[in-house]
Order: structure tokens, then C-alpha cells, then sequence
DNA sequence: GTCTATACTGAGATAGAC
DNA sequence: GTCTATCTCAGTATAGAC
């Protein structure tokens, strides 16, 4: 059988959009491709593995574009707005999304099932790594204790968003672009990177 | 034998704490507390409903905190602090939390497995709604639309920040207790929800 | 090198005896 | 209420055909 190895990673990244990593046995994938089940352990090893080629292939390019828009905006002269940082690790994001819904869907999937952190972890890191880099330099006078619990505290929101509760749209009506969701992200997200730092036991803002 | 039903959950809480769901089987689960495995289908139906039991009766204190605080800032009468809003919500978790690490390595299992929407749904809605209609008085000119999208930004970072990546707080040194984290989550949390509202398809603020 | 057929181990679930 | 025995289905491993 030609491309048995293209007709796996094909399927299993339909099925997994739609039901779902746990939810998709591999011989469900494998009756679907009209291969044998051995097939995808002498290709991938094992299922893990098979997800692992399955996010890569979608998600290389996304993290490639970031990277290349990072460096732009770095290279563009300081002091550099925390916004166009933000704008500028997001957007190739939610362009993607905009285009691809199956990718959105898969992503939506990982996170869902909690598979998020270990795809981070192997794929997403060089990415992440450069947007920390640049966007210290955005918030010069924020205590690094301070600037990485922010980052922490983004990297929850934006995941939440891009990946999680899609439905939230449904009660405006409209459907709601990824662009958007971005755009109302990044100034929600900025002005958190803005505030005070809070000091001592209780904070008395307001 | 007596009590199977308590030590069944016992054991429960304890080895899914320890390990995670998926990670612990009912067949270990049944041995540690010695009891058969259809005890565990007699008393529960599934092993899902077991969780479900298992999280409900740790949860169960925490969301009746959060709904008594809520009432009491919502008596204390109008203008409401955004600030103190978000302390109601939080404080009774990030309480419960840095007396009960049981508690909080069970919420971050549950997270790291993708299984606490299905959780949130189940138990968590009336506290949620309270809130939400608390929350609301405390910003009355801000967009319905705007504020939706808005409380999702604060759920992901609150969620991530409560049950994922303890091991954030190594960075500092200092070990980190919950409160800490909670007063910078309000005081980042609070500016995001009194930023400008984006207009257009660019944000130009700064 | 690629792939097929088949077997192995462990999971959750269930029927029915006691 | 509890337990024994059994069922189905999952991911994995291996032997060997082409």
C-alpha cells in the first residue's frame, strides 16, 4: 500500500478532531485508513507518538511565523509596546484558526483532554522561549518574580480562549472571529501587564 | 463488610491525588481498600461517577464559602469593588487550598486531565452564577459582550493558576502559598477588566 | 524495509449466585 | 449488599510473508 504513513496521520487527525485522542481507539483509525493495525506501531511506535507527528505537522508553521514577527518587532527599536509583543506571538495563531478550523478543533481537543502541556513542552517551546525574551523587554521596570507569574497568569487566559469554550460566542449572536477573540485578548492582557504590583498581605487599590 | 462505600472513597482521593484518573485503575483502587471490584459498580455505577463523589465532597465546602462571601460584599451595598468581588470568589479556595494539599493536588490532577469543565458543569455552577451577577454590578458600564469574554480570560488564568504548574513559584525561591498567588491574580485580573474596550479591527492604545 | 496476521495483557463493565 | 466469573475492547508485541 502506497503512502500508508501519509493515510494514517491523515486520518487519525480527522478522527482525533472530531472525538477526541482518548476517544479514538487506533483501530478505529486504521479500519478508516484501510490499513493494518501493526502499520502505525512500525511507522510511529505507539499512539502517543502518532499525536506527536499529527500536532507537529499543523503546528510548525505557526510557531514559525511567530518566531519570524518576534524577531520583527524586536528588531523595530526599543521601548517596544507590550501590545505589538502580545500581537505578535498571537496573531499567527488566530490566523491559522481563522483558516483551519480542523486544526482548531484538534488543538481544542488537546487541551480538553489535558494534552496541552506535554505538546508545549515538545514543540511550542522555542516559540515561547523567544516571546519571553522580547516581552521583558516590553516591561523593563517589572519585577522578574512579578513578570513571571503575569506570563503564567496570560498563558492560562490564552489558552482558555484559544483553545477551550467556543460556544462563549453564541451569546452575542455573532460568530466571532479568532481575530477578535485576539483583539479583545491582547487589551485585556495589557492592562494586567500594566498594573501596580500588589504589596504586603491584602491589596487596597481602588 | 462495613463502610466499603467510605473506604472505597478514601482510597479513591488518595491514589488519584497521588497518580491521576486514567493512571489509577478501579483493580487498584479495590485492592487497597479491600473490597471486591463490583463493590465499586454496586455503589458507584462507574468509575466516573466515583470521581464525581470523590470531588463533591471536598468541593462541596469551598462553593458554599465562596457563595456566602458573595452575599456579604454584594450587602455591603453599591458602588462594588472589583477588587473585593474577585476576593470573594478566590479567597475560600486559595484557603482551602494551603490547609488541604490533598485537596489541591486532586484539582490539579483533575485539570492536568482535562476533566474539570465536566466537574465545573456538575458542581461548581450556582457558585459561578452568583458570582457572575455580583460581578456584574461591580462593572455596569462595560459591555455584556466584552464582559463574557472577559470573564473567560479571568477563568483560563484562574484555572491555570489554582490547580496547573505548581512549579512556578521555584523560580523565586520562596515556596509560594496560595494567598500570594490569589492577591497578584486579583490585582492583574482587576486592571484587565477596567482596560479600554477594543474598538476596530487594530487596538492602537499605548 | 513494509506490512499482515495473530496473540498477549490489562482495562472497565456486567450477570447472576449467595 | 457482596462476590465470582466472564465479557468486550483497548494498546502493545512479535513472527514472518513479501
Amino acid at each position: 500500500m502506497i503512502d500508508t504513513r501519509e493515510r494514517i496521520l491523515d486520518t487519525a487527525e480527522k478522527l482525533i478532531g472530531e472525538q477526541g485522542y482518548a476517544a479514538t481507539s487506533l483501530r478505529q483509525i486504521i479500519a478508516e485508513a484501510g490499513v493494518n493495525l501493526a502499520a502505525v506501531h512500525y511507522h510511529f511506535g505507539s499512539k502517543e507518538h502518532l499525536l506527536d507527528e499529527v500536532v507537529l505537522r499543523k503546528s510548525e508553521p505557526v510557531n514559525q511565523e511567530r518566531i519570524a514577527r518576534l524577531d520583527l518587532v524586536e528588531a523595530s527599536g526599543e521601548p517596544l509596546s507590550v501590545e505589538r509583543v502580545l500581537e505578535a506571538f498571537m496573531a499567527p495563531m488566530s490566523e491559522t484558526a481563522d483558516q483551519n478550523p480542523q486544526f482548531v478543533r484538534l488543538m481544542g481537543r488537546m487541551h480538553a483532554e489535558g494534552l496541552m502541556p506535554g505538546i508545549v513542552e515538545r514543540h511550542f517551546q522555542p516559540a515561547i522561549g523567544r516571546f519571553l525574551t522580547v516581552m521583558r523587554k516590553a516591561l523593563p521596570g517589572l519585577p522578574e518574580e512579578e513578570f513571571l507569574w503575569r506570563i503564567h497568569f496570560m498563558i492560562g487566559a490564552m489558552a482558555h480562549t484559544m483553545c477551550g469554550a467556543p460556544d462563549y460566542t453564541r451569546v452575542s449572536g455573532v460568530p466571532g472571529s479568532f481575530r477578535e477573540r485576539i483583539d479583545r485578548l491582547v487589551a485585556f492582557l495589557s492592562a494586567g501587564f500594566r498594573a501596580p504590583v500588589p504589596r504586603g498581605q491584602k491589596i487596597e487599590v481602588e
